[in-house]
DNA sequence: CTGAAAGCGCTTACAG
DNA sequence: CTGAAAGCGCTTACAG
């Protein structure tokens, strides 16, 4: 490969000269910087990176550790990072922790040790972790690391979305499938949804709200829903809302196989959008998180001064699909 | 941070005796040893990769290029490399093609800057691409990227089994909904099922097979079979099988909603088992690729002799649940 | 506006 | 068995 030198010596000017050209320094006269230019081409001259990153500590990387790439929200989520990376010219280097903090920790020392421009973690559970101490920034995305800043979905505004979704559609009795607790995203969808159904019980005393508490895997989902009708079904509510697209995906399941109709008997809402809230029927009404926009955030906040960075909520929008619909006339 | 230098110091010997005692050179005496040990680990001292680099020339960096990390078999793909090239010390530099062979040469030459240890490839297309001039080993995984070894499922072999299954089941008028193609998974996959069939037909001549053709996705799958599905009752097939998984799904949902049971009246087939495989109802049968030992062997041949290296095909396995079942009996 | 030179933090022959 | 020194390919004050 073609070194600096090369391109110098084939270009009649010094080393210093090109370093200045490829950094698009404006002193550098322009016959030079044709010249210099020339010789590149010439040589399919391409800069050492290694050397570079050695001399500036600092390489054109941005880190990101995800639970597993796998689940097609963090995939969503890379997919948007890397994109938003890219274009600024940056490679993302990707580890996954298979949820496991132990792997997330040494995932998160081996990138450290890259020294990457930036660190972006969806972290695999936001109990305590240690800190890194390194003047690299690191930022939480959608499960906080630590005390590192957090940009996230406003979990508790979209579930509170749902809930008035599901109200203005008549319904007055509602179960919440909530997902796990010891997680910020499965508590506050469930506290956002609870408080704003307790607000709207003022305008109707009739409101009840059944809570229900799983993963947020599909698996819950079709526990749940069997549990929720195995009571007399004038006990039934006539609206499920769930912490999860693959908790109401399991529910919808239920349903057929119970024979009750989704919309016309049970109106079922999701959380998330991930593709398959599209693809299943009835297609899933649901809350749909702002992927690229939490990337984008990241990545700009990466590029901006993430040292006095602060938490950061970004709203999520309800899209309404066909699995809700005006609550069914009972008695 | 502290260099290597700083423990030099602190431990009384020279830089390279500590260079020695990193890289586990035996002809370092255990009392420096463990001086140099006890200075690392007092000082926190991690060694600088970059200048690691530029001195060897080498990172342990694995580059990895997909279409889209979005889609489920790519990042099934991507989670088996990147877990394979950890346990190997490695980290995974991900870049998305989006499809478009212009962004895939950009981050393939992206990636070859940072002179990684080696790059995986799932090529946007099959059709010619540019090749690449450096002594970096690069491997084409699922399509291939113009004259790079390619390590991909036996397609043809697979749509064989597919074949061998339905056969066996009794049906004797079957549809297969080919993928594009322009991609040799789509044609191996075609080819490999009509071959099948045809060496069938030899031991039942009444044996039929109709092909169609049309993308992966899931829409294709639905057009089509509204068009199988279009005809008088008895020229239907009692199976279709399909290049993927999407298109059997489609087939699926066509199926429930013309009233077509599956599979009492109708088998069918898809091929990748993608999660969404078990997920649908009934769950699909299918063909299952070896993703993980996709990984795993072409990880082992970056980390071998990738310079001899020659294609290689692994075998995918069939993955039978309640989508196929015996041929209904006609007439 | 351009060039000569120092130095980033390692590894690796080479002496002893 | 250990150390002194060269050098990987850049960037960046500093002189001129």
């Amino acid at each position: 490969m073609a070194t600096i030198r090369d391109v110098a010596q084939s270009a009649g000017v010094s080393v210093g000269t090109v370093s200045k050209v490829l950094s698009g320094d404006p002193t550098v006269k322009k016959v030079l910087r044709d010249r210099v230019m020339t010789a590149i081409d010439q040589l399919g001259y391409r800069p050492n990176l290694a050397a570079r990153a050695l001399r500036t500590n600092r390489v054109d990387v941005i880190g990101l550790v995800v639970p597993d790439i796998t689940n097609p929200f963090f995939a969503q989520l890379a997919k948007a990072i890397e994109t938003e990376a890219a274009s600024r010219g940056h490679t993302v280097m990707l580890a996954n922790s298979h949820d496991c903090p132990d792997t997330e920790r040494r995932q998160l020392l081996a990138l450290l040790d890259r020294s990457p421009r930036g660190i972006v973690i969806c972290s695999a559970s936001d109990e305590g972790a240690p800190t890194y101490r390194s003047d690299i920034p690191i930022l939480s995305i959608d499960r906080r690391l630590d005390h590192y800043p957090l940009i996230s979905t406003d979990h508790a505004d979209g579930a509170a979305q749902i809930a008035d979704h599901l109200f203005e559609l008549g319904h007055r009795h509602i179960a919440y499938i909530a997902g796990p607790q010891n997680t910020m995203a499965g508590r506050a969808r469930l506290t956002g949804f609870q408080g704003r159904i307790k607000n709207l019980a003022r305008q109707d005393q009739k409101l009840r709200l059944q809570t229900h508490q799983g993963q947020f895997d599909y698996q819950s989902g079709e526990d749940i829903a069997r549990q929720i009708f195995s009571g007399r079904a004038d006990t039934w509510p006539t609206a499920i809302a769930t912490a999860s697209d693959q908790l109401a995906i399991g529910v919808l399941r239920v349903a057929r196989d119970l024979g009750i109709s989704v919309p016309d008997d049970l109106s079922v809402a999701g959380f998330d959008d991930i593709e398959l809230a599209s693809l299943v029927v009835p297609r899933l009404t649901t809350l749909r998180q702002p992927v690229t926009k939490l990337a984008e955030t990241a990545i700009a906040a990466l590029f901006g001064s993430a040292e006095n960075m602060s938490d950061l909520l970004l709203p999520g929008s309800l899209v309404v699909r066909s699995s809700t619909a005006a609550a069914p006339i009972r008695r």
